[in-house]
RNA sequence: GGUGAGGUACUCAAGUGGCCAACGAGAACAGACUGUAAAUCUGUCGGCGCAAGCCUUCGAAGGUUCGAAUCCUUCCCUCACCA
């Protein structure tokens, strides 16, 4: 890495420049900036919101400065205000502390923790979790006018529907975690998303009553999907996770290339690190050949490179290929079913148990020997939420198995058509797949 | 604490004793058309069942009735206004 160069006119054409201090610039032309971003370890994993800040650091380190991630260990204790007993809070330090191993894993994909300008993960339990109460009204409070407070945006937007002392004291903490790190670390600069700007203000305030300290800040627009759904949720409805046990390799793929065409240019700016003529030749791809969706599939790839790997990315892309172009599932290998069964649902079949009819309860299925009865199989993989639903997915025909279409007759399946004697590939409409191992 | 209005399926919302598994809209799912798109059109949308039909649901629990989402009682909860 050469002299730290400033990465605002990066940001500014890849759009993820929202709102800065007049006094950042300079600051990036004097020389190497420490900047840090806080990621809150409420879940095990981040989920693709997070990736904006993320990719935020990593563009800091590329020009040369130094990004620090900070887990927000000590306040995320108090972020969740509902019922906790002290031995609770035991086992919530202790699930932090594993959050937060697990946040710096998947962070280290993306930051260099080596070198001149090493990332460094840092967590504010080691400091918060020291910190008087008497202390901190003393030392940071009386900083703070309530009307100062009161201005901000995130509280005055609250004041309406109500508000805890917990919550109103958050942007103090914030504005602590701020002053720590600048004394620690020197750290100068704090991002986030626009809406941590009331927060990091604060923080900026604190240093220069405190210190006569200068430091800025820096935020990143919130990400808006064309079609006014929220974004980062599946098609399914749950989050997208960056951890592959959350959301497999495959999953976190199909979410990329599910793009809308009217939010692909802007992802590729946000996500990948491709340069700037290679996203403007695909912004051009999406006008003129959309159909071939040339922006999806470099977005797909590049993130699901970053996050799981290049083997993760490659296998993604093969049971895409499978899934969506018509590829013969009857050619499939022994190692690409294998991997089909990772990725996508997986049930073994059984034949519904013996027994007389009962009200209410799961009736009676076919034996084995009359067939496959593909109503367990929907079910089994959780396709379908019920037998009639089953039932009403295959009279309308939503349903094929091995790349044939099923109709409403074809409720038993003979075991001829088990792909490799014992394997069921089923799918449901025109991208939900599953598959049903026969014993 | 007082007064008033409400709690119906994923959401909104009809329904005031039988024609109600419950109008309608949205969401969702499937089919056609497509680019694994958008828009549009069609169908489905509590559970079991090939079907006839059966079972479970209208905040909860009781009750009246041949029959209740609808009437009565008690309880729980939400909202608005007042204190």
């Amino acid at each position: 890495m050469s002299e730290p160069s400033a990465p605002i006119s990066e940001l500014a054409w890849r759009e993820l420049l929202f709102q800065h201090t007049e006094g950042l610039p300079a600051a990036f032309a004097a020389g190497q900036v420490t900047g840090y971003c806080g990621f809150d370890p409420t879940a095990s994993s981040l989920h693709v919101g997070n990736l904006v800040p993320v990719m935020g650091l990593v563009h800091l380190q590329r020009a040369g400065h130094r990004p620090i991630a900070l887990v927000g260990g000590g306040t995320g204790m108090i972020g969740d205000p509902s019922g906790r007993s002290s031995e609770r809070t035991l086992q919530t330090l202790e699930t932090i502390a594993e959050n937060a191993e697990a946040i710096r894993q998947q962070l280290a994909k993306f930051l260099d923790f080596e070198g001149p300008n090493a990332a460094k993960l840092v967590n504010n339990a080691d400091w918060l979790t020291k910190l008087s109460l008497l202390d901190f009204l003393r030392d940071t409070g009386k900083h703070f006018s309530i009307n100062y407070m009161l201005a901000k945006d995130s509280v005055k937007s609250r004041l309406e529907t109500g508000l805890s002392f917990t919550e109103f004291s958050y942007m103090l903490l914030q504005a602590h975690d701020f002053l720590e790190l600048h004394q620690r670390e020197g750290v100068t600069l704090q991002i986030g998303g626009s809406d941590q700007w009331g927060n990091i203000t604060a923080g900026l305030e604190l240093i220069r009553r405190t210190t006569n300290g200068d430091a800025n800040a820096l935020t990143f627009p919130l990400i808006t999907n064309a079609d006014g759904s929220k974004f980062g949720k599946s098609t399914g409805g749950g989050s997208v996770w960056l951890d592959p046990a959350r959301t497999s390799p495959y999953k976190f793929y199909q979410f990329w290339i599910g793009a809308d065409d009217r939010d692909v240019s802007r992802y590729l700016r946000f996500f990948t690190l491709l340069d700037r003529d290679t996203i403007e030749a695909l912004d051009q791809s999406v006008r003129t050949t959309p159909e071939q969706r040339a922006a999806q599939r470099a977005l797909a790839t590049d993130v699901t490179t970053r996050v799981h790997g290049a083997d993760a990315a490659r296998v993604a892309q093969e049971v895409s290929a499978l899934l969506f172009e018509k590829a013969d599932p009857q050619g499939l290998s022994d190692a690409a079913l294998e991997a089909l069964r990772l990725e996508i649902p997986f049930a073994t079949y059984s034949a519904p148990a013996d027994g007389g009819p009962a009200d209410g309860g799961p009736a009676d299925g076919p034996a084995l020997s009359e067939g496959i009865d593909v109503y367990e199989c929907l079910t089994a993989l959780g396709v379908a939420a019920s037998r009639g639903a089953a039932k009403r997915l295959l009279e309308q025909g939503g349903v094929s198995i091995n790349g044939t279409k099923l109709s409403a007759a074809d409720r038993l399946i003979g075991e001829d058509r088990l792909l490799r004697g014992r394997h069921l590939l089923l799918k449901k409409g025109a991208r939900e797949f599953g598959l049903v191992q026969v014993p």
